[in-house]
DNA sequence: CAATCTTTGTGCACGCGTTCACAAAGACAT
DNA sequence: ATGTCTTTGTGAACGCGTGCACAAAGATTG
């Protein structure tokens, strides 16, 4: 059954580490911000603090595109901003389209990161009748039928899936089957790919379950500063509500929802 | 100016390390849908396919939770879901604001995944006076004025940004400023915390921006594999187009746009 | 009760990623 | 041309995360 690969697995891609090209993005995303600014060289230091990250950690990703610093200078924003670009691929034109037109995929649609970035959305894509032809972000939305042609015509090699849970691995089935090699997909659920095709994944829900452990992890430690006593925690109530029988009752009433609805 | 850590550090928090901590909401998901099912135990090979990781590391990660499971049979579904629940901090109920009700803000709010786990988003908020009172998800927006008021009276630990790049820091800061701790990012900006504030980023253009890389590499493996051969890429044109004076031309007209306009 | 079979829990080794720290390289001043 | 000063590029060490492989644990059967 062969899940494919989430996440890449850690395959050094042709030399450039996994890690590394995750940050190309916020590296280019800095550098375009100094580019408009109109700074032409950078040291590393500077480069790494707004792009959030290490000196050192920064100076080794660059290596691993080449030498393209001047020592005792920095780097050219210009040029990095363009060896950056096109070592991610994005001096091309990347058609996408999007799979489920609800509020998600709306909003998708109406972003504007894609465009700025070599990125075109194609089309909209919607299972619902009623949504066809309706038009969203100045595009009309079409119906799933069209999937195939559209991914043809337009030489579609990236797509987005913002289906609800349920639909997510047919569509997935039938972008991969018409010739999608990426898919980014917000719905949450495992995705099963052949080889070769690659999936990232963005999962809000996932995202703030995290922030909760850590948060209440937070909790937990102020809550043993303050020793044992039973004191009310803030203004309202709940915090550490009945915790101990809420195993049979919790259950979700309706399970993973849908990355919201499409309709 | 401690841009405050990002994405944890890799900080053991406690004795669960943080990719253990990450993947545990794919476990919960799982379970959940098994318990649904009213399957009562599985193995955890069954349930690691389930969540599409290797069974030797979901044994693992549970390992760092206590030994859950029985030998020769397997982990007790219900008992397990309440067990990860409770250390990811899901059996209390934690009031979440959303802040830019754009596009995004709006299929945030309307996003089923957030009440089915203990989420409860507490209020939508919004600098745009024009929203203030319209409803979106069946809750009226709220003025940036009330802020303040908002965190403090429903005792809210947990925001998430949905505003244009530009708003980002400034509401990060009055957010924390008014008490919260754990903030979820969709604003592609680096935002810079003080200690002990957490913040997740998810930032669709970057997602896109890597699949792009996988995309061109395999792009280049099959040009490599076909020898050099100028023929027409697909259908269409445009593949591999011009990429070489894009250097000069490529500086963003708008930027890194807005996580979609609030108004 | 003993034997067998299944599945967990984990010791161990390996590899990726991060960080330190410094030598090499070049700019700049004299 | 020489020296100084800045900043890159990278060798090396370390730590985290992953996956193998197996012993221990318990269920089940005869």
């Amino acid at each position: 059954m062969a899940t494919g690969r989430t996440h890449r697995p850690a395959t050094r891609s042709r030399g450039i580490p996994e890690a590394t090209v995750a940050r190309l993005p916020l590296y280019l995303r800095a550098l375009t911000a100094l580019s408009e600014r109109s700074v032409p060289t950078v040291s590393s230091e500077e480069l790494a603090t707004a792009a959030g990250v290490n000196s050192a950690k920064l100076r080794k990703d660059f290596s691993y595109l080449g030498s393209y610093g001047t020592r005792g200078v920095g780097y050219d924003v210009e040029y990095l901003v363009y060896q950056i670009s096109r070592e991610l691929g994005l001096t091309q034109d990347w058609p996408v389209v999007i799979v489920g037109i609800g509020n998600l995929g709306a909003a998708l649609a109406n972003y504007g990161g894609f465009a700025s970035r070599g990125f075109r959305v194609a089309a909209l894509i919607d299972a619902d009748p009623a949504m066809a032809g309706k038009p969203v972000a100045g595009m009309p939305v079409q119906h799933t039928d069209e999937l195939e042609k559209i991914i043809n015509d337009n030489g579609v090699s990236i797509g987005v899936i913002a289906t609800p849970a349920g639909a997510a691995q047919q569509v997935c089935e039938r972008l991969v089957a018409a010739g999608v090699t990426s898919i980014l997909n917000f719905a949450p659920t495992v995705l099963s790919v052949p080889e070769g095709v690659d999936v990232r994944k963005v999962d809000l829900s996932i995202e703030l379950q995290i922030l909760a452990f850590h948060e209440q992890r937070k909790a937990g430690e102020d809550a043993a500063a303050e020793a044992a006593l039973p004191a009310v925690a803030r203004d309202d109530a709940a915090i550490e509500a009945a915790a101990d029988d809420v195993a049979a009752s919790r259950k979700g009433p309706d399970g993973d929802v849908p990355a919201v609805m499409p309709a």
